[in-house]
DNA sequence: AATTGTATGATTGTATACAATCCTTTCTCA
DNA sequence: TGAGAAAGGATTGTATACAATCATACAATT
């Protein structure tokens, strides 16, 4: 009786082969593996992932609504483009969502929660003061995931993730930018909302949060400009 | 020479089927001629709107990410049921959102716009005193549209547009079931945004926006639970 | 009676085929 | 030489065909 199929009989991949699509594609995206106004040609990405151009237009339309790609009719996909003016949009909404988060996590987060958001902002330290790009963008993402778990709003975790997402290749650009003076103050930023975290102090946890979105979009910006 | 197609040779409908269906599909839902939890068949939708599965998909994925369907793998999609915990989540993000365009729209709305947030809310209150539902709806709409568009922040009308269609069977639902009372404190809330708005109080504007979906949420919990 | 197995129909998942549109190149003509 | 038209290739839009999965019903076995 031992000759039964014994690796993985359950759990087989429950998954369909669209959704895996849009996973490699929005991580390829995210990763920076093709650059912002990039033309993605259907049959480019087929040949990339291996699948039918049904999966991956099916896929597309979710990188779309992402906002991820824009698509214009008869001319496919590119890679999105942020303006300035939209990733200012884009801040101003996350520094609302946030404070929102930092409200209502210094009220309602347990303690597990508050000490994982204590090692995700000392991780964060680490990996920004290490230059690790990858590293900071994860490290970033864990925090902001345990403040939203903490503040127990999942349409609000939900749209600030995907806000985030959409300023994510900035967020890497600012990184390599960042001056030591940056780095601080965008550590201590963080650190602030711990602390009023801690102290159960839910209005202060607000403002260190609208700061910090502040903070970033500041350097975002003077980065942008920068560049330009 | 005039045999030539002259009904609109220029502007030939430079809109794809598939945006037409999933425009078709959304109003069908947020019209409510779908109830929540409603299977919905490819193929059924096929026949109603007179287009192949593939275009029927591709809606389907748009209407997905809106979050106005739910899709289970090789189940299919069902018409979005929306649980109270979410309503409330839903509810208190757009007060966020909310209050940040009222405080924008204090500052920087132009006096046509401050007419135009006038002017729909005394529509809003006429149609609600007709217990017209549509019409409560539409002027809603206009409502929103307006202070956002006045607020200058387009990512955030997204957003708030998003999920207002999240709960709009819920509005039409407590719209039915106001009382008097409700209708009075309802409009006079809408009229205190306005108020502040024209005085150009951003504070006060962020307030009353704040305080209407409160109360908004309010009415919303007292009659879903009632409901169940 | 309950449960298991199997067959069948319906529905979704995936791939492919055909049509319409767009872009580039080339050719023509003033 | 330059402008415009036409042709060709490439790409997306749309429809259809095939495969995999699920749900229901019914029969068989205990």
């Amino acid at each position: 009786m031992a000759s039964a199929p014994v690796q993985g009989s359950m759990r087989v991949a429950r998954t369909t082969l669209r959704e895996r699509t849009l996973e490699i594609l929005r991580r390829a995206i995210l990763n920076q593996e093709f650059s912002p106004g990039q033309r993605l040609t259907e049959r480019e990405l087929c040949e990339l992932t291996g699948v039918s151009r049904s999966c991956v237009r099916e896929a597309i339309r979710g990188l779309e609504s992402e906002h991820l790609v824009t698509n214009t009719p008869h001319k496919g996909p590119v890679v999105a483009k942020l303006s300035i003016e939209e990733a200012m949009q884009i801040y101003e909404v996350r520094a609302a969502l946030e404070s929102l988060a930092g409200e209502k996590f210094a009220r309602a987060a347990t303690c597990a929660q508050l000490s994982m958001l204590a090692h995700s902002v000392e991780q964060y330290s680490e990996a920004i003061k290490s230059k690790h790009i990858g590293d900071v963008l994860a490290t970033l993402d864990k925090f902001y995931e345990t403040l939203f778990e903490g503040a127990g709003n999942r349409v609000a975790a939900d749209v600030n993730r995907s806000l985030r997402a959409r300023v994510r290749y900035l967020r890497a650009t600012t990184a390599r930018h960042h001056t030591a003076r940056d780095t601080a103050r965008s550590v201590s930023s963080f650190r602030r909302i711990v602390r009023a975290a801690k102290a159960r102090d839910p209005r202060a946890a607000a403002q260190a949060c609208t700061s910090q979105v502040e903070q970033a979009a500041t350097i975002a910006k003077r980065i942008l400009l920068a560049l330009e």
